[in-house]
DNA sequence: TATGAATGAGCCTTCATTCAT
DNA sequence: AATGAATGAAGGCTCATTCAT
């Protein structure tokens, strides 16, 4: 076998490992709140010892960004899918974003967490910079599609954020459960996506 | 001196103490991101001991949740003075909304923090509710004035939390200057009120 | 009881508390290598919790340097109860100091670690130079008892550091017993001190 | 080929694998303190891997008595060019001595470090005696040809042990640059040899 | 023999909360 | 009611050593 190969191979073993911790990161979050996992729960779920972590990730927050960057790709991911079949209307990305946020309250916790205290390194920042620049282009493009020309980038903005408050608003809202939240939050997204089309109609 | 007049001055004083813990830990909020604060910090900051902190406070929970509920007491006054003088256009609630937040971070992280992960008694979610609904009442009241009859509760959350939304994800972000930023969360904030008024054209 | 009294009190209970944490890592060090000797060691032998150490000191170094003053004063102290009874010859001064260095392993094991890579604060610093400045007066007036004249203060360090040589050179010498090691080490010593006396008849 | 001279060739470049991850680790020691120098550096800075390491060490303590035993022999070996151009005096002998040292902190500090806390393997006690009795020899020789015959062999310990602290308790004063450090041992160094000298003429 | 990922015990330090005074 | 020292669980991270390839 080449070294060539071999090299590769490593090298795909060991993104295969990162994805693994990556993954039961991502796992744990989906179960409780990500600020309240530690290292040692996160390398049980993955089945390897504290120290392959630290192999894996400088720290902890490398690992969480990782995580954050994840779900920016999946949502990419989503949109691209739907654009793929023809620019969806802005109901159904409001409907779409929504219910993925619904099933990965990890984004929009970190949301917070990293773009108000949390210290990123330069390289993180760049990273994602970079990889919200690529969600941003998709959003721009359905309302591109949908007629919105004049500042689609700003409006992309204004919609991305929107959406993200509806969540952190009122996701988590004391004393009522997760079915009439939902059903809440996505009627807020509904009534967002309203208000955004009838500027289309000025 | 009647035993219910020196009950009234024993409150009036514990409320002023409670009062002073509270603006102490406002003060070190707005120096500091709150998840970063310790008790002692407080206590030195209010000039009390940290034992006296748990005399007014069960927790530090509670203690959060007053400086939150104090935020919204804040933006309530200040919406109720506004619309004392007749109610403000749409563009100007948003103004007056984001530049609130951006003087009062803590709010928003805040919100982040309990709206998710916090955990909150049954008294500290009664008066949350409680206090928010007076907040959409004001906010209610200006949709109304400015012509938004139908389900203007709802449009109202949507509006709250969309602004919330843009200042989450947006006020932090790496790579800008605060200037930068306040000029950026009050574009997306002017855009927001601009998709909102339009809806009243349809 | 006033409250002047008070602070008083209270701060010889803290001093108090303070030397019992002190002493309890001088028992330790005295049974075992202070490099590792940890924390919880130190607190289980004062009685005391983990947090109860860093009540007293900033970090585990800050103790350690406290162990190290400790050990000067107590070598100053031996010189000036010596002194008060006339001063001793050279030979006296050495069993006297390599004794107490045989008894105090801590004290020429933390020379090495802190003279050499250990990081000290400034203000550790400045109270180790005076405290050391304060042990080469008795040292140096030792000296000038016994006729030394000509820059009492150099011959003064290079006794000191000859004889802490002979401890670190030769006290754990691999293959020895403590009762063989002490003999050698007080012979070599002696040694010392007559060379230095030797220079005197020049 | 025959046998004897592959196996002969297989250990000579065991013995050149070894002498690089020796070096290496030196060349490491001299740019920082040896406590906080990893497997992983030492690795690194030798171009082979940390199992390699264990493959040429049972643990890091033997490469470090390595380092210890290869410093000894530099002393040594030091010691014989001069003497082979008749013997230097006892100020040359300080000074060479002290000079090396300064520019191999790495030997006083393990000095501190085997003789003190250090467990050594019987092999390596061994070694480091027969090493250190080398040594002795040559100071030794030295002080008979400046005509100390009286216990040549403690005087040699004495000595040696004497300018070992001298740098230890002055190489890292604190506040000190290296400048002023090194004029100061020197000088010590230059008392040291002083004395010794005094005790000829008695 | 060389490799280097995996291991996991062990370390220092923090901090919300308690409670004797 | 006020105090603040004491508590100790919890957490992030390191690193010498091992071992399967």
């Amino acid at each position: 076998m080449s070294k060539q190969k071999l090299s590769h191979l490593k090298q795909s073993e060991r993104d295969a490992r990162r994805k693994l911790i990556l993954e039961a990161a991502r796992s744990l979050f989906s179960k409780k709140d990500f600020r309240n996992v530690n290292v040692r729960e996160i390398a049980a779920e993955a089945g390897v010892s504290v120290g392959t972590i630290y192999n894996y990730y400088a720290d902890l927050d490398e690992l969480f960004i990782d995580v954050f960057l994840k779900n920016i790709e999946e949502i990419t991911c989503l949109l691209d899918k739907e654009n793929s079949e023809g620019f969806p209307t802005l109901e159904k990305l409001c409907e779409i974003y929504i219910t993925y946020l619904s099933q990965n309250m990890t984004f929009y916790q970190m949301m917070g967490h990293f773009m108000l205290g949390g210290k990123l390194s330069h390289e993180s920042t760049t990273k994602l910079n970079q990889r919200m620049r690529i969600l941003m282009d998709r959003i721009e493009a359905i309302l591109r599609a949908r007629g919105f020309h004049e500042d689609a980038r700003s409006l992309s903005h204004a919609l991305f954020s929107a959406l993200n408050g509806i969540m952190i608003s009122y996701a988590g809202y004391p004393g009522r459960n997760i079915e009439e939240v939902h059903k809440y939050t996505t009627k807020l997204a509904g009534i967002i996506a309203g208000v955004f089309k009838a500027k289309l109609k000025d």
